[in-house]
DNA sequence: TAACCAGGTTTCATTATTTGAAACTTGGTT
DNA sequence: AACCAAGTTTCAAATAATGAAACCTGGTTA
């Protein structure tokens, strides 16, 4: 009865693009039947002006939907525009160079960790395979160092929407747990992955914080227990924090808010 | 009074969508009015309800407008689901290694080109930067490639939506000319972009068809006039018609339409 | 200080669109 | 030939979108 999603047709349209999306591979009209909130011709309409427009691309051959091409055409104008990655971008090449191991640049997006871009060390490239990726906040490196610089309210809010699945043997599964670990971390001013989130993989992270302190991102260098060891990581801390300084300098320069203030910007 | 989108009212708040992307930096409330043709509270109400689901990010300090993150989100599926990047990869790796200058692959997206991904010999990775960026049919090297092996009165289609805007004294001005072109790129089976889009880069472009012949995509390599010329390029012929059929072969045995008939996918 | 103004936000009766139960098609199967 | 699952269309009722006008609000000018 009740409203389902706020923001009228709109919203509901969105709701239904999100639940393509979801399935991670090209789906049938029945298949979003049954789990779609929405009558048959309600979602069939939906399904119809999404195609239409390019946010859905249908099969016909198959009968199945995926997400259209109209998203990656806007997507690239966001990427460019509202992520740090184009500031970001030179100062990551370099870390990138100096450390040799992947490198991931990543911001909160609702409690989640948004990966913008990425430089893999050994086979170059590959990356909007990464680009866009999401993945868990409280156990992962760029995750937590986020979470850790967030104001009060705001962490807790955070801290209320994870699911805390158990991915490995040490995963930080309870909220106490995690509000632990983000008080280690602000002594520290930055953070780690400790297999957390898959076995063999481990990180450090740093986050990118404006001169009022407001989270942008976060940085990381992954590796693996094979390769090296926390101790090893830990070698990268101050490299990581020149880059860190370096992309909030120059987010500064560029047009992030927080930093004109109405004084500065005037005249 | 009339109908001005189709679709209701999604395809209109996805056409403001679209009018903030287009103007690629943040935007002002006043500055979408004056060029919309929505009255002041609808298109108010539109923004808001794209800023409220992430579509469009809004800068309070600044009052202003960006594509938002959940379109970066929602791309990665996309790229990843309905584009041939995902099956491309590994040959297209194997392709920049080979020849060790930049290399491109599009898709055809409405009347233009979409770039889909790229290897960059020289500063490797970049990207995304590049994946989601259209450019005009008919003076790229995919572009053209693209169009010359559509069917006859799709090819036409398209031909009527290019701007034919002059970019260098090499580029094709007149629906004519690309015709022509397009005709000697089917007797060949590969194309050249001439200087036509920017001068001093030139390349070799070739498609990427089903088995049945139809055009999923195409690839390239571009270069500079002062690095090499088209005779260079045309060297590079035969490794781009391997890496294009492995393409199709790859797409084939993946999942793209056109190629498992009821017969082969029933049992 | 007061009047003014541009840019942005809200109201609310009118209008147009969305909604979904039910009926209908279609292609494939018993 | 009857049946069935999956997808598509209809249409009156319910709901949401619309936009002219009024209203804020912070900054600027007289």
């Amino acid at each position: 009865m009740g409203r389902v999603t706020g923001d009228g047709t709109v919203g509901k349209a969105l709701e239904v693009l999100d639940q393509v999306a979801a399935f991670g591979r090209p789906v049938r009209f029945g298949e979003l039947l049954a789990q779609s909130e929405f009558p048959k011709p309600t979602l069939y309409r939906f399904l119809q002006t999404l195609t239409n427009q390019q946010m859905l691309a249908y099969d016909p051959e198959r009968q199945t939907y995926s997400p259209g091409l109209r998203l990656v055409r806007l997507a690239h104008t966001a990427w460019d525009q509202s992520t740090l990655a184009p500031v970001a971008r030179p100062h990551l090449d370099a870390l990138s160079k100096a450390v040799g191991e992947t490198v991931h640049l990543a911001q909160l997006d609702h409690a989640q960790v948004l990966y913008i871009d990425k430089r893999n060390a050994n086979n170059p490239v590959q990356m909007y395979s990464q680009a866009g990726k999401v993945g868990p906040a409280y156990c992962t490196g760029v995750g937590k160092v986020m979470l850790a610089f967030l104001d009060e309210d705001a962490v807790e809010t955070v801290i209320e929407q994870q699911s805390f699945h158990v991915f490995t043997e040490h995963t930080l599964d309870s909220a106490d747990a995690l509000r632990a670990e983000l008080s280690d971390i602000r002594q520290n001013g930055y953070g780690f992955d400790r297999e957390e989130h898959e076995p063999g993989i481990i990180c450090v992270a740093m986050p990118i914080l404006t001169s009022a302190g407001r989270v942008l991102g976060a940085l990381s260098v992954t590796s693996t227990t094979s390769r090296t060891n926390l101790a090893g990581l830990e070698a990268y801390v101050p490299i990581l924090r020149e880059t860190a300084d370096k992309i909030t300098r120059d987010a500064q320069n560029w047009s992030f808010p927080d930093y004109q203030t109405k004084e500065t910007t005037g005249i």
